[in-house]
DNA sequence: GCCAACGTTGGC
DNA sequence: GCCAACGTTGGC
């Protein structure tokens, strides 16, 4: 199983909107690099949600439920969506502040790479991340 | 609102 | 293929 951040702005699409849906279609990327970590994503993967903007918080975590398939918001074929579903919300959003003091955290391409909408975690930064969402 | 970072585009 | 210009993202 693999483990991916994902980022979205909440003023288009946010984890509220997420938990109304129950199942949400992850389309509208249109970066190479995001791109080829979607097509690596599969079924059962874990995805962390992070609001961009005001917000700068991780707020629950989601699962793969449909892996890449062509982007229905676009006739390009180079672009990609896949399926999520909401698992859990964290008691307390990590905010980004609270991400950059972790020093386990430092190696996060959400720290590296800013403009980077999809990334992947090591098992080791979801679980630390999962702990400090669950408030423990 | 500003601007740094960085991806994309297009002229050469 | 290079690179200047431009556009976008996202933190501050």
């Amino acid at each position: 199983m693999n483990y991916w951040l994902l980022k979205t702005e909440p003023e288009v699409y946010s984890w509220a909107d997420f938990e109304k849906d129950r199942q949400v279609v992850w389309d509208g990327v249109r970066n190479y690099q995001a791109r080829n970590f979607m097509k690596e994503m599969s079924v059962g993967d874990k995805v962390l949600i992070y609001h961009s903007g005001k917000e700068r918080s991780i707020k629950g975590i989601g699962e793969l439920v449909k892996a890449h398939y062509p982007d229905p918001t676009t006739d390009d074929a180079r672009w990609i969506s896949v399926d999520l579903r909401p698992v859990e919300v964290f008691l307390t959003p990590i905010s980004l502040e609270a991400v950059k003091e972790e020093k386990s955290l430092g190696g996060l391409l959400l720290l590296k790479q800013k403009r980077l909408s999809v990334m992947p975690l090591t098992e080791e930064e979801f679980k630390y991340i999962c702990l400090m969402g669950e408030n423990k």
